[in-house]
DNA sequence: TGCGTCACG
DNA sequence: ACGTACGTGACGCAG
């Protein structure tokens, strides 16, 4: 087999990368995105074609001679965007790291060098594949050589192949003809003058018949239609300019060793240490571990695995204000522990032997009673070692989750790279791989020491610098009063957990089970054959197609087939009722009925996970299983908090915050108007009605408060025209009127909001009244769509976590009221704006006190924080 | 794995 | 002109 060289058009590339992904940044703000899907189509092409040779060609700044011809004529340039000029150097860089060649020659664009490599590399006799996303390429196809051209829809990349015989299928002329083409179409993104008046059709008639321009020419009288006769008598030197300039040069003057082109290691350190800079996550995983440049941390990094030793180890330990701490464990086990005295003092105590995971747990509470424990997610921490003192420890993790909300993951490396100028250290997968921790330890991996020394240093290490960007950046009360004690709430409510019918869940499925099955049949039957409805796909075709129903709305995928646009539909066909009532009944099944009861642990109880580092608000999130989205809108959903029960002995008290995000409004805005209201009404959505609308308190029609009740959510949302037209159907004129009603009502709240935005703009975050920051780069974005979401958010999140801070601090106090008073009461859910607690009969009238009282005195704002309050034998009847 | 959908606040 | 309400998590499908 011949040998393979792969040519890359390193800008065009680089072009489609950037246009066909999001702008992608890494945590310095630096745009990454195209860098990085150009890298991604590479591998994927390398894997592809598996080149013997690579090269990557790229224009220079100054004008070429191509260009210098046109630009003499008509004397404009494209600019790039400052976005992606900054990437051209960095994926040079990243190129040269991974010793690839690149190729580029001042006055030759890299259009004419690949040209030119390509008619040398047929010549030595090689299979050539050119990479680029520019269609001008496909005049160098022959049988050997291959344009391939990404292209990007719908978020995915696919590639069409060109050999000579593609270009005839696709173009009706052959690869030399495309410049002909090119040169009477003209091209304005290529500077290609053109013949005003032919496009595509006329010039493809025109060379499929005269077979050049040249020839056109010669058989001007037989040129049809006659327009394109006058434009081409009348154009013959732009014409002769515009072939010129669609030419690719082929016979370049550059020096080219094949030698230097030949395709070696990519992945090495020098390309692992950029990938790591750009955070490129996915591509780390390709590196092997030898790439892996050693680190001088690792040589502070000791073993420690007799008793005496490890003895010694926490009295010295103990001596310390405080130190860093990993604990290696999951649920069932424990296997090992990582303890950082000093930046340059780490020690690894693997699980043997006579030093148990209890000894160490054991060890480690003796140890909090003198020095404060570092460690990246306390809460697990405190699932082996129960501490109740949040003095004892420092979390790093919910620190930098302040700091930045943003992030998906607080990782060691990430912290520590963030916090620690810089550094950077072998992740979890470069120690361990994606295998689970036990697995690990089953085979004794080397990389577990590392991997605990790495994570201990890193919480010691970082403890001063994120400490103090809390108090920098005024965010020490909110992580010191509010998330800080939270982690002992949150750990309490997952220990806790709540008990859920098991059995009763089954017959609860199995009834759903029934009606599923008839929907089943009848929707079959209505279109006349068997499919998967849960398969938005299938469904589209069925109801858009095959029936012939008026579609809506198109997704990237295809037609929608989402509840708002099938309620449109239902009067149009009996079977859309049935495939909404088909969902609905899946999806109970499916999500509530079968996966909570398989979640159940042996205790009875559901112990879902409160994740406090996941939102960019403040809230929290809960996992496996959410409980924070249980039904309770549609009454068949509803039916399932009637497993939810308390123990014996025990009833739920449910209590929720009464419209807080609105409360939270009035008081941060200001607005007399509305803190009126709140003061006055018992009905706030009829209230803002008879304002906005100007009719009487009692007069207010149901139309009218349903319509101001959307407005109050809408402001709260970051209020958009658009939005507001959506959600209540109407025209989004209609929408800004009442919008713009709404503001002359409680002018006030305007300013409000447009301070926020403006903040925003400036700080580049925004705060709640408790100081959490969230940080809003989509504000200094260019493209309209995100700017725009950008000052939603500005609005939405002082608003929204603001209530996050104050539930928050509502829960810590009922948490800390109950242990203080010694109740068996106990708080179990939170969901947003209200708290579920598991109290003890006798201790009803206490707890309800409590609750009153911690919840209401949580805030001090200018209007009250309303609470109701249930209690019942289930949630169903608690809520 | 990403998307569409839908459950909650 | 752009094309959407804010914040989440889980499921099933399709590639």
């Amino acid at each position: 087999m011949s040998d393979k060289i792969l040519l890359i058009d390193g800008h065009s590339i680089l072009n489609r990368a950037f246009y066909g992904l999001p702008d992608l940044t890494n945590s310095e703000g630096r745009h990454t995105g195209a860098v990085y899907g150009f890298l991604n189509i590479l591998f994927r092409i390398l894997d592809e074609e598996k080149p013997k040779y690579l090269t990557v060609a790229f224009d220079l700044h100054e004008p070429t001679f191509r260009h210098k011809m046109y630009d003499a004529y008509k004397g404009t340039r494209k600019a790039m965007p400052e976005e992606l000029r900054e990437q051209v150097p960095l994926i040079k860089e990243v190129l040269t790291a991974m010793g690839i060649k690149i190729v580029s020659k001042p006055g030759f664009e890299a259009d004419d060098l690949l040209g030119t490599l390509a008619v040398r590399s047929e010549k030595e006799g090689m299979d050539v594949t050119i990479l680029s996303g520019d269609r001008d390429l496909l005049q160098l196809a022959t049988e050997k050589v291959l344009i391939r051209l990404p292209k990007t829809s719908r978020g995915k990349t696919t590639i069409e192949n060109f050999h000579t015989q593609e270009v005839i299928e696709k173009y009706q002329v052959t690869p030399p003809q495309i410049i002909e083409l090119k040169a009477l179409m003209g091209d304005s993104a290529d500077n290609i003058p053109g013949i005003p008046g032919v496009g595509e059709k006329t010039a493809t008639k025109m060379i499929v018949e005269f077979g050049s321009i040249e020839n056109a020419y010669a058989h001007l009288e037989e040129v049809k239609p006659n327009k394109a006769k006058e434009s081409l008598r009348e154009h013959y030197d732009m014409a002769v300019l515009s072939k010129t300039l669609a030419t690719i040069n082929t016979d370049s003057p550059i020096d080219y060793s094949y030698e230097e082109a030949e395709l070696k290691e990519l992945y090495t350190p020098e390309a692992y240490q950029l990938c790591k800079q750009l955070e490129f996550k996915n591509l780390l995983s390709k590196f092997d571990t030898a790439v892996m440049p050693e680190n001088p941390i690792e040589q502070n990094f000791f073993s420690c695995s007799d008793l005496s030793g490890v003895d010694a180890l926490f009295k010295k330990a103990s001596d310390k204000a405080y130190v860093g701490i990993s604990l290696l464990a999951d649920k069932e086990n424990i296997y090992g522990l990582g303890i950082a005295l000093e930046k340059e003092e780490i020690y690894y105590i693997p699980v043997e032997g006579l030093l148990t995971g209890d000894f160490l747990c054991a060890s480690m509470k003796d140890l909090a009673k003198t020095t404060v424990l570092c460690a990246l997610d306390i809460k697990q921490f405190l699932k082996h070692v129960p501490l109740e003192d949040e003095t004892q420890v420092f979390d790093i993790g919910i620190g930098a989750y302040l700091l930045n909300p943003l992030k998906s993951t607080y990782t060691y490396d990430d912290i520590a790279k963030e916090y620690l100028d810089g550094v950077l250290l072998p992740a979890r997968e470069d120690l361990l791989g994606k295998d689970s921790l036990k697995k690990a330890w089953e085979s004794s991996a080397d990389g577990l020491m590392a991997y605990s020394c790495y994570m201990a240093y890193t919480a010691f290490a970082s403890r001063i610098p994120i400490e103090n960007s809390l108090k920098d950046s005024g965010m020490w009360k909110v992580y010191r009063e509010i998330e800080l004690p939270l982690i002992f709430t949150l750990d309490s409510m997952e220990k806790y957990g709540i008990c859920v019918k098991g059995e009763e869940l089954k017959i609860y499925g199995k009834k759903l089970q029934v009606r599923i099955e008839e929907l089943e049949k009848q929707i079959y039957e209505v279109a006349g054959e068997e499919f998967n409805i849960n398969s938005p796909k299938q469904l589209g075709t069925i109801l858009f197609e095959k029936m012939g129903l008026p579609g809506g709305r198109k997704t990237k995928t295809g037609y929608s087939t989402a509840a708002d646009i099938l309620e449109k539909l239902a009067a149009e066909h009996p079977i859309v009722k049935d495939i909404l009532e088909y969902r609905q009944l899946a999806k109970l099944k499916s999500t509530y009925a079968d996966s909570l009861a398989s979640v159940i642990g042996p205790d009875g109880r559901i112990h879902s996970t409160f994740n406090q580092t996941i939102t960019a608000t403040g809230r929290i999130s809960s996992t496996e299983p959410n409980l924070q989205n249980i039904p309770v809108r549609m009454e068949l959903g509803r039916l399932i908090r009637k497993v939810f029960v308390p123990e014996e002995g025990y009833v739920f008290l449910d209590a929720d915050y009464s419209q807080i995000e609105l409360r939270v409004l009035a008081h941060m805005s200001g607005d007399e108007t509305l803190i009126q209201a709140y003061r006055e009404a018992q009905d706030i959505h009829r209230l803002t009605a008879s304002q906005v609308f100007h009719v009487p308190f009692e007069e207010v029609t149901s139309l009218q408060r349903r319509n101001a009740k959307a407005v109050n959510f809408g402001i709260v949302y970051g209020i958009s025209s658009f939005g507001l037209s959506q959600d209540l159907s109407i025209t989004r004129k209609e929408a800004a009127e009442y919008i713009e009603k709404y503001f002359e009502t409680y002018p006030k709240i305007k300013s409000f909001l447009d301070g926020l935005v403006a903040e925003g703009k400036e700080k580049g975050y925004v705060t709640t009244m408790f100081g959490r920051r969230r940080p809003i780069p989509e504000l200094k974005s260019g493209n309209f769509m995100q700017r725009s979401f950008g000052e939603r958010v500005a609005m939405n999140s002082p608003i929204q976590g603001t209530a996050a801070d104050i539930i928050k601090i509502a829960m810590n106090r009922v948490y800390k009221r109950i242990q203080q008073e010694g109740l068996k009461s106990r708080l179990v859910l939170q969901v947003h704006d209200e708290l579920l607690i598991e109290t003890k009969k006798d201790e009803l009238e206490i707890v309800s006190r409590i609750l009153e009282e911690e919840m209401k005195g949580a805030a001090k704002l200018s209007v009250e924080l309303e609470v109701d309050m249930h209690e019942g034998g289930n949630w169903y009847e608690a809520k």
